[in-house]
DNA sequence: GGCGCAAACGTAAACGTTTTCATGGCAGCT
DNA sequence: AGCTGCCATGAAAACGTTTACGTTTGCGCC
């Protein structure tokens, strides 16, 4: 009530009974009579009383918090990756203590240490974070997961979107759509979710088109770069019959391309990208591409860090991976697209902020 | 080395002082001798000791952490947020808890009453916040930032996107670019932003168009409330010169109704938005808007925040306002655009995840 | 040489919990 | 009736810091 916040000791002397048995029924371990326990949710009630949190994680040694480590991360894959993290965390009474933006080594470290008796458990994503750094960085007794990694660590679970399969499922359908001839626009090559979308656009191209040439251009996940990437495969003979840019973003520049060149999409070629941005599917035409559930990922590298939290349920480590679905729309030409309907999003961009 | 964690007794024995020796040394408190400090460091160096931070803030009071309580954001606009904040926290070495993607007034309480304890501060932007909120969930001591928020209170400072400004900024523009009778699609009518957006609406045209009447017609901030609108406003006579949407997507279902109806953007009416989110610059035309500098906001009111935070400095409480940018695109009928340019995006919407 | 003073350092209390262990009472059994 | 054992409860230790306060030490000055 007055400037100081209660403590258990005031509870206890309020509801006279000792700090012991307020302890015992606040945190439901049982051992105390329906009346003491009535009293002191009463007391503890109109106190107001809050545990102390510090107080608290110096005894147990657990803080019930969880940190993100993330690097310079936007728009919707940041929102969507911390919504289902946020989420998960919630539903199991977990904090979110969120270090985001980072970009280097240095950074990431930093980051990482600082973490230090803040948190249980981190989930870490970045293209930083191999054994070496773990081996220096984590503390001995925190346990951690891995996202979008390629490192195999017999401590650490991993988990991955399955870029491959995506992009597999994605080359796959233009070839059964008609275009024998598919070009890939490359994202930077130090970039592991682009490595594994090259590695499954050959895989597909070698099954599903054997003896066809591969042809890759490079590009660096910018729109700028799919743009020449773009002028650079209309020059090339004979000219491919679809392009599968490694993202989106690249997409969108090389449909520019091709619309400053007055080549018909997909009409005379087709195009697909990978990520599934609310871009994609406002362009015109909207763009088919490999969506990747980002929440859903979030989600499930928190469930299995708090699997690792928990000292009774000891699954291994493991390196998962998750799905990605194709989303078909018109650049691919795979299907008629309506002229002026309004697309249904599956959420306003901008929910209201207040 | 072991299984546990060095302490400062570790280090004090180890190092042959007392622990008061080592936290001084540690906290550069001073009254250490040269050679003493030497010493501890090197011990604490080789021990691997990092303070405990529950025990440190046991003591001390302080948390170094400021939360951040956020509403079902997405997007651009969260990932912005949170990177202003994170970044200004970072700054000045403070952590960042997240609870975010809450809805509901329970929700909103259950999140404050949660980082009770465990922040220093905290960054509110609920729209179920008000001043009995804060009085029955604000613990006594903690300082709070409220983000767009109608609350006007002694304590807690405020900070506002100056909507009102934007607004006012947009239809003076369209205004004076000849479109006298500029058309209002209003957002939800509880939604604090839309209801300064209308206000400014309303302010400039009586400023700049009097005697003009006013139009506005509904919507609740989604493309398709805006796809209606733009039927009803095409069926009004005379037909309005300009429409300004109270929010992008609401624009971007207008123009799909327009489209529909063969009506020409700019040419046969001009029509605007508010936010600048990303696919703004994307559609055809590419939409004039009212750019709100989201980092910013999010960098300010953590220093703000901050300044709470350090007793010294004893800033009053006030309500603050945060300007935004108008930007012109081609929807407004002010600027001819090239056809096939790639855009110069401010920054890739998904920067490499890895 | 005694005295005072400041600097360096140590002792111990305090922070608010959880948890172990001891204690007392009471019921049920022999 | 006396013993056993369980149950509710309380006292107190422990967690790892910071910090107020007390003690020692060295040193200059009379």
């Amino acid at each position: 009530m007055t400037t100081k916040n209660a403590t258990i000791k005031d509870v206890a002397r309020e509801a006279k009974v000792s700090v012991a048995s307020v302890s015992r029924v606040l945190n439901g371990l049982g051992g105390v009579t329906p009346e003491t326990q009535k009293i002191v949710r009463e007391v503890a009630n109109r106190l107001n009383y809050i545990p102390d949190n510090a107080a608290r994680s110096l005894i147990t040694g657990r803080t019930h918090t969880i940190g993100a480590v993330l690097p310079d991360l936007y728009g919707e894959f940041f929102s969507e990756l911390i919504r289902g993290i946020d989420l998960a965390a919630r539903a199991r009474g977990l904090h979110l203590l969120v270090s985001s933006s980072h970009d280097g080594v240095a950074d990431a470290a930093a980051a990482v240490r600082a973490m230090r008796g803040r948190v249980d458990g981190m989930l870490i994503l970045s293209e930083y974070v191999d054994a070496a750094f773990l081996e220096e960085n984590l503390p001995e007794k925190l346990s951690a997961v891995l996202l979008n990694s390629p490192v195999k660590s017999a401590r650490y679970p991993v988990l991955n979107i399955d870029n491959r399969a995506g992009a597999i499922a994605m080359v796959q359908h233009l070839i059964e759509t008609g275009h024998q001839q598919v070009a890939f626009i490359s994202g930077p090559k130090t970039n592991f979710d682009a490595q594994q979308r090259e590695k499954g656009y050959r895989a597909a191209m070698t099954k599903h088109a054997p003896g066809m040439p591969l042809t890759i251009v490079d590009g660096n996940f910018t729109e700028e770069s799919g743009y020449r990437a773009g002028r650079e495969l209309l020059a090339k003979k004979p000219r491919p019959q679809a392009v599968f840019a490694a993202n989106d973003m690249m997409a969108i520049g090389c449909l520019y391309a091709f619309k400053e060149a007055g080549i018909d999409v997909p009409g005379d070629i087709a195009l697909a990208g990978f990520d599934d941005i609310l871009i994609a599917r406002y362009i015109t035409p909207p763009l088919s591409t490999v969506q990747v559930r980002i929440a859903d990922l979030g989600r499930i590298a928190l469930d299995r860090l708090a699997a690792l939290l928990n000292p009774a349920d000891s699954t291994p480590a493991s390196v998962e991976t998750l799905g990605c679905d194709i989303v078909i729309r018109e650049s691919c030409g795979a299907k008629k697209g309506s002229v002026a309907a309004p697309n249904k999003p599956r959420r306003s961009p901008r929910p209201s902020p207040t």
